[in-house]
DNA sequence: GAGCACTGC
């Protein structure tokens, strides 16, 4: 039932129905949890993880006896694509199937998908959506904005736009950060419908459409929303956007939503008041945010349906730790010992700590009592290689506990399964960009109220938890309410392009839901004029059209553009693919560095000459000479380079040939040979790879150092190395194969200030290239040498 | 002289 709060746009959805999940215990302190409120933090006194936790009776770890009701009111997948695949389904011989994960069971007829869904339509009607859905879509279909607050477990996702699905005059899109939730959101729906993914209800994501002709409810990333908004502006093929998880705040997001402000108006335009809107946005996000979305959309009303969580109690150090890992192993030992059974996950920065902490209670967790069960730490972050990723849904033994130890990772892309436990560092990495320096600083820095009540929530999803907090309450006070907008924190060169590209001429006084400043928004249009992809009238350039139309970086875009005129073309795609996928050069383990890095320079003569670019391209030619996947999966484990990786360079790379060939690309398809493109001409620094192919080395380069001209030094005589803009110190990042070498100048492909300044996909350059390609750098350079 | 959080096209 609806009842209204105070302020009177707000609409608070309460389901009377709700009960107290049957297994926690009541005894809890009555004023510690307030079920139907967030933000209830707890203050236990104690200082300590505390051991008073005996009225719990879960005995069963998997706590199967729950339905386990996740955001979506469902679960299966918990991670992307990239990560659940393990890896013999690239076996397969179809190389774009391998979303086949996602896929139903193509061999059901109409009638078992209606079957099924039936049975599905009971546990739906357990969701608290569904019991209130009466209420909130006569208010949905009046309003052409809503803001609608679900919490966690409402069932918000999935059973709005099903609802609206036969309301609605065109079509639904709802918008997600990740491919993955996409994905999955359109497998439930499509079963909850009673239809095949791809039929009534859809999916699109990058290198995924499943849609039809008969598609009314799409799923897409916010990316993709955007990229259709590039080629029909009005979007006019949807009557409704559902924009969900809208206070992650990204930038995809915040763009999406300035656009469909401008949108609204024009879309609306001439409909009576009162009258059923032709275009629609709903706004789902966390309570929060939503005085913010509803100011932005001019009062938009706010609904409020509550979540389907279970409490979670909270503890807070009585004095700030000094080491964060050390009190996070303490804190491990002290739950393990003092609670029930359950699985503990901890959230620390970053990749070292993680990797730190990990190892230390890997030693001592054989050396503690016997009483306790055994614990397993685990170690969790993007860079993980797959397989070790998947450990975390592996089952233990009995007598064992999954001790988790994550990067933000776990607070809303990957769901673990299990947990009962959060302990919390307070503490996230973030990459803050500095305009006016040109270089990224990665900070770690205390996380917000909001990403902490996400994290404690992490322990509330099968059954009550609890959460121990590494910092004292009054540091919790002082923590800013939600996480900035990644917007203020980022490079926006590929927002404004696209702004331009849909005609937008006053940047600055553009709809921002978030204003990203004026320093940061000249800076991007200095850099789009100086690409190429603006004129000094500000307008978009045709060189702008095919930036804005690549699915790259803006400077990568335009050496793609640059290489077809070196004729190297599809040497650099391949370079530009591999540099378009994270974590393609795996970290190799401390023992086994030194052999591994020989091993990469013998199989990458040129790289070891020029530097990472070369070498991208040396190692992709290699791993695709093998013939068998077995050689080339053995291959990449030799030499420390990820297998997946090199598979989703292939599909990029595929997709970039096709964009080029679309921008008018003459080339051939297929591959002509590099030695087709052997030129005579005695400036050009052809060289030979091991596996035979000749490369046209300084093309290449020069093409990159169009794009990439900024991000270039000269190399000083103490072996370091000085920025051609600024004269800042960089160094040469460890990874690189151009560490610890001493060239007269290199290019880098990023430059990241964490403990020093660093330079990332490192190459090496000649000085007079620097003057060929950008004469106006001269000067600033001759300075250089002489400080 | 020694190491990067997360996501999207």
């Amino acid at each position: 039932m609806g009842r209204r709060q105070k302020q009177n746009k707000k609409i608070v959805f309460s389901d009377t129905e709700y009960e107290t999940p049957s297994n926690v215990n009541e005894n809890i302190d009555n004023n510690s949890v307030k079920n139907n409120e967030i933000n209830n933090d707890y203050n236990d006194n104690s200082e300590r993880p505390s051991k008073r936790s005996k009225k719990y009776n879960d005995n069963n770890t998997g706590s199967t006896e729950n339905k386990v009701t996740t955001e979506n009111g469902y679960k299966t997948v918990y991670f992307d694509d990239k990560s659940t695949e393990n890896d013999d389904e690239y076996t397969k011989e179809n190389p774009d199937s391998d979303d086949e994960f996602f896929q139903q069971d193509y061999n059901m007829t109409r009638s078992d998908l209606k079957n099924k869904a039936a049975e599905l339509y009971e546990i739906r009607k357990t969701l608290p959506v569904f019991k209130v859905k009466d209420d909130i879509i006569p208010q949905i279909m009046k309003e052409p904005v809503t803001i609608l607050i679900g919490e966690t477990g409402s069932g918000k996702s999935t059973q709005i736009p099903h609802f609206l699905m036969d309301k609605v005059k065109k079509n639904i899109a709802v918008t997600q950060p990740r491919r993955v939730a996409a994905m999955n959101l359109a497998m439930r729906v499509a079963e909850e419908y009673g239809c095949h993914v791809g039929e009534e209800v859809g999916y699109s994501v990058r290198f995924n459409n499943v849609t039809s002709s008969r598609t009314k409810l799409k799923y897409i990333t916010d990316g993709m929303l955007l990229r259709e908004m590039m080629v029909d502006p009005k979007l006019s093929k949807y009557s409704t956007i559902v924009v969900d998880e809208a206070h992650e705040r990204t930038i995809l997001t915040d763009l999406l939503i300035g656009f469909l402000k401008g949108l609204l108006i024009e879309r609306n335009q001439g409909v009576a008041a009162g009258a059923e809107p032709n275009f629609k946005v709903i706004i789902m996000s966390a309570t929060l945010d939503a005085e913010k979305f509803s100011s932005f959309f001019d009062n938009a009303p706010i609904l409020f349906v509550e979540g389907k969580m279970y409490p979670v109690e909270r503890f807070y150090m009585n004095k700030a730790a000094d080491d964060i890992i050390d009190t996070l192993v303490k804190s491990v030992i002290q739950v393990n010992q003092g609670e029930q059974s359950g699985d503990i996950l901890c959230f620390l920065p970053g990749q070292e700590d993680i990797d730190k902490a990990v190892e230390i209670l890997t030693n001592i967790s054989p050396e503690l009592p016997k009483e306790a069960p055994m614990i397993v730490p685990l170690p969790l972050y993007a860079a993980l290689p797959p397989q070790q990723q998947m450990k975390i849904f592996a089952p233990l033994k009995s007598r064992q506990r999954k001790v988790i130890i994550s990067t933000n990772i776990a607070e809303t892309s990957v769901t673990v399964p299990g947990i009962k436990y959060v302990i919390d560092s307070g503490l996230r990495k973030v990459k803050v960009w500095r305009h006016q320096l040109g270089l990224s600083t990665l900070l770690t820095v205390p996380i917000s109220k909001a990403s902490a009540t996400q994290r404690s929530g992490r322990a509330g999803r099968e059954s009550s938890g609890k959460c121990f907090r590494l910092y004292k309450e009054t540091d919790y006070l002082k923590l800013t309410d939600i996480t900035e907008p990644e917007i203020l924190r980022s490079e926006i060169i590929s927002p404004v392009l696209m702004l331009k590209k849909l005609g937008v001429d006053d940047i600055l006084g553009w709809y921002w839901l978030e204003n990203p400043g004026k320093e940061s928004l000249v800076s991007s249009l200095q850099q789009l004029y100086s690409l190429g992809a603006l004129n000094n009238s500000g307008k978009i350039t045709s060189l702008g059209e095919k930036i804005v139309t690549l699915p790259v970086a803006p400077h990568l875009a335009a050496v793609l553009i640059k290489a077809q005129e070196n004729n190297v073309l599809n040497d650099v795609i391949d370079i530009v693919s591999c540099l378009s996928v994270d974590n393609l050069l795996m970290n190799p383990p401390s023992e086994k560095r030194d052999e591994i890095n020989h091993l990469r320079s013998d199989s990458c003569p040129l790289g070891t000459n020029h530097g990472d670019l070369i070498m991208l391209k040396e190692l992709y030619d290699i791993f695709n000479t093998f013939k068998e996947n077995d050689e080339r999966k053995k291959w990449c484990k030799d030499i420390s380079v990820s297998y997946k990786g090199f598979k989703n360079v292939s599909r990029i790379r595929k997709q970039i040939k096709e964009y080029m060939h679309s921008l008018g690309s003459e080339y051939d398809d297929d591959d002509i040979e590099n030695e087709n493109d052997f030129r005579d001409d005695n400036n050009t620094n052809m060289g030979r790879t091991i596996t035979n192919s000749i490369i046209d080395v300084d093309s290449i380069l020069k093409s990159f150092l169009y794009g990439f001209i900024a991000n270039s030094a000269i190399g000083m005589p103490d072996r370091s190395y000085r920025t051609v803009t600024n004269g800042n110190l960089i160094s040469v990042h460890p990874s690189s194969l151009l560490f610890g070498k001493k060239k007269d100048a290199i290019m880098y492909i990023e430059f990241v200030y964490t403990v020093k300044g660093y330079a990332r996909n490192v190459s090496a350059i000649k000085l007079e290239w620097l003057q060929e390609i950008a004469p106006q750098f001269q000067s600033s350079k001759t300075n250089v040498s002489k400080a």
